[in-house]
DNA sequence: GCGGCTTTTTGTTCTGGCGCAAACTTCTCG
DNA sequence: CGAGAAGTTTGCGCCAGAACAAAAAGCCGC
């Protein structure tokens, strides 16, 4: 229907790059310059693992465009999605927490554009770069209390409203606006979701079905529009007449 | 059966406190003694909370002896236990992660001997000292990465082998060899384990009374027993025929 | 030793949502 | 443009485990 999307362009290694980005934006052009003479820039396909969990942490990244899915897999081979990664944000950084290897699986949840730095610079980052470590610490934190509210969730609530809660954390962190409301700003299917719910596609299919006859959501093929997030929040309090 | 238990003695400020905690173990016996000066000790009764979830942090804490349950609580009561803290870590720590106020709710699952400090102390420590940083962010990794597990397991595993896994990892963090096996070192009711595992006590107490016939555990009120750990894990790995 | 409380056990019923199966729709690529 | 692949929808039976209920056991203070 739509013409094929244009290919994401290598951008041009420039201070612009790193500015914005919380970790680097209270330093001078000087040190980011330095910062960025010490990376290496590629891009991703859809679908590709940055790195797998249980791999020695060799590099960590930052993601300048695009979305990053982090996963793991069990030993019976489910995937359980642990969250998304909105660009602008470091992730691999197992050595922030004491680790040698990477605790997940992190892949491309849409073309990417990924910088990143070998290992043994971060200490050094740490030590030289200005609120650098506090910055990346408050990033933890925020994945450590949403991970927190996950379990909750999980631990409390009905197949429904964690779906819902799901969507709303999605457009909260990667929505766009569109006319018809907000989407979420890459590809995602049925299975993805129920990844992230602990349930299966059909429930999250038939769910997502029900919420289109109400008017909540609108989706296609691995895309999902968000018309109407009140009536969403009222869904995942529960305070609205379960939809089957 | 027993005498009744002698109640917690609180120590006297030493520098063999701290000497052997992890974040203190590279510092000089002049600078322990510093942060003991600055330190209130307090002592609390079982069940009783240190912070509650959403409070302002306004002091952190290192638990010298007993054992602190970190919960949270729904807006519609229900408790979700999110893990235990064995002594010797700090908790409290929200400002490590970025935040200003406590995240979740503490309470004493024993007797537990508390150091305090106030809040704006610790960026001073972490200037000041060495290895406290970099101690304290191992501590963090360690609860994200067991924090991941637990969804993992949510999302994946029946109830009994979450059941099991909790005992696991419990023994393992809070264990103490008795002759039958190894004890859970605290108090703890099925109601508690059904919190830890998002399931109900009905659920547990089943489960608990097949394992005890089959010699895994052993357990009495508020006590339980690991006779059996291997098999423990054999039920945790879903390798066991389910037991009821 | 007794009354009241908390914790645990056990039985029974009921249902959310999973498992399985099959058809349908939409994309992709030659 | 047609064939195949990938993703989605829908129907139906079934069961793990929640919900409800009630009794039993253990504990505490007086």
């Amino acid at each position: 229907m739509s013409a094929p999307t244009p290919r994401k362009t290598m951008p041009r290694l420039d201070e612009s790059l790193l500015t914005p980005m919380p970790p680097f934006s209270r330093l001078e052009k000087r040190q980011i310059r330095e910062i960025l003479d010490l990376a290496s820039v590629r891009r991703f396909d859809e679908g590709v693992a940055v790195f797998e969990e249980g791999a020695p942490a060799e590099r960590f990244y930052m993601l300048l465009d695009g979305y990053i899915r982090v996963m793991r897999i069990t030993p019976t081979g489910e995937q359980v999605i642990a969250l998304h990664i909105p660009s602008g944000q470091l992730f691999g950084i197992a050595q922030a927490i004491g680790r040698t290897t990477y605790p997940a699986t992190s892949v491309t949840a849409s073309e990417a554009i990924v910088l990143g730095w070998p290992m043994r610079l971060w200490d050094q980052f740490v030590a030289q770069y200005d609120g650098f470590a506090s910055e990346t610490y408050k990033t933890v934190g925020q994945r450590l209390g949403e991970m927190n509210n996950r379990i909750v969730e999980m631990a409390t609530q009905q197949v429904e409203q964690r779906v819902a809660n799901s969507l709303l954390r999605l457009i909260n962190q990667t929505g766009r606006k569109v006319e018809a409301g907000i989407e979420i700003d890459f590809p995602i299917t049925r299975q993805d979701l129920s990844e992230m719910t602990a349930t299966t596609l059909h429930t999250v299919s038939r769910l997502l079905s029900a919420w289109e006859k109400q008017g909540v959501v609108a989706s296609r093929r691995k895309r999902i529009t968000v018309t109407d997030p009140h009536r969403l929040v009222l869904i995942c309090r529960g305070e609205a007449p379960p939809s089957r």
